[in-house]
DNA sequence: CGTTCCCTTCACGACATCTTCACGACTGAA
DNA sequence: TTCAGTCGTGAAGATGTCGTGAAGGGAACG
């Protein structure tokens, strides 16, 4: 179901709103500055929400090259992107880790005293 | 890491939910934060439900060896991937020990007075 | 030209994972 | 009971993966 190329409508998450169209997040009311690789990564994401998405489909989708040894480009905009939405919504959190899988979109409490890493 | 001849389409058994495309499972709600050797171990033996598995067949299927004498890594990774399930879906037993045979993974209620080992 | 922002890469430390060892519980046979 | 084989599982050391600050090169702007 759904889309073909890219779609306009925005995608709605928990407190987040994500406007592909515009290059527009809104989080919690305030608004998001965020770079193209950022938030290209942010939607590459958020479009599985919920579901695991690897290295290399994140590197092939935002960066549009395949995913090369040694190369921690998305590691490193994964940890800014975590960095501006913890910002915005420090009761949240949204990007998990699956070592040696990939990474997970999905909203969660942020545990006060211990969290799943 | 993932493919060789991949089915994307998720194993689902009870209250379980195995993605093998994503090395992703969701148990009553909640997702299970798997190791690689602990997902393919999971998937091994969920693909073979209510049938018993060798110690050999896993650690070729999973580890990519023959099963070597004394070696314990399937034994240890079984109780790890025990410890995870149960705490997450402590009213089902999972993975059940035949001795010398090998194990067998089915759902069952989590009797409170006895095992059935 | 100087400033600012973005992108990429490097480097180091933190953390997770994998393997192996060690000890104890359990089982079945004699 | 005693013995031998099997299994459960905590712990230690080696490896691998990831988080993240910082450096360096460009491009855009005033």
């Amino acid at each position: 179901m759904s889309e073909g190329g890219d779609q306009a409508q925005p995608i709605r998450v928990d407190d987040l709103e994500i406007t592909p169209g515009e290059g527009l997040v809104r989080a919690a009311g305030q608004v998001l500055t965020l770079s193209v690789r950022e938030f290209q990564l942010l939607v590459a994401m958020a479009e599985h929400t919920g579901g695991i998405v690897g290295r290399e489909e994140l590197c092939r989708v935002v960066w549009g090259r395949e995913l090369r040894p040694g190369d921690r480009s998305v590691d490193v905009y994964v940890s800014k992107l975590r960095a501006k939405l913890e910002a915005a919504v420090p009761s949240r959190r949204y990007i998990h880790t699956h070592p040696s899988f990939g990474y997970r979109f999905q909203p969660e409490e942020a545990a006060v005293g211990g969290g799943d890493r």
